[in-house]
DNA sequence: CGTATGACGTGCA
DNA sequence: GTGCACGCCATAC
């Protein structure tokens, strides 16, 4: 599986830099589609992979948009790794 | 192959 | 400042 986009979108998340957050658009526009914010969430919803800190990526409104393991959760981490 | 959905973003009321 | 609706891309069914 893993389309490119795909591939591309995991491997900018993956370089999101610890106390660095990044919004969907952002990501997307790193991974060549700048409107594909959408398909960015739902790719991570569906394909999210345990090496991905998609916990580091945001909505652009700075909401902690959802999490695999519950928004709770994802909020705690950037606050312990100082991104928030 | 075609339709519907979604962890979004922006605009307007 | 908050809430609703529309539009976009990719994936799943």
């Amino acid at each position: 599986m893993k389309s490119d986009f795909s591939k591309k979108v995991i491997e900018v998340v993956k370089k999101i830099s610890k106390g660095h957050t990044m919004s969907y658009k952002e990501v997307a526009i790193l991974a060549g589609s700048p409107f594909a914010f959408r398909a960015v969430g739902n790719i991570l919803n569906k394909n999210y992979d345990k090496r991905i800190p998609c916990h580091r990526v945001v909505r652009s409104d700075g909401s902690s948009g959802g999490y695999n393991r519950g928004s709770l959760q994802k909020m705690k981490i950037l606050k312990k790794e100082g991104a928030l």
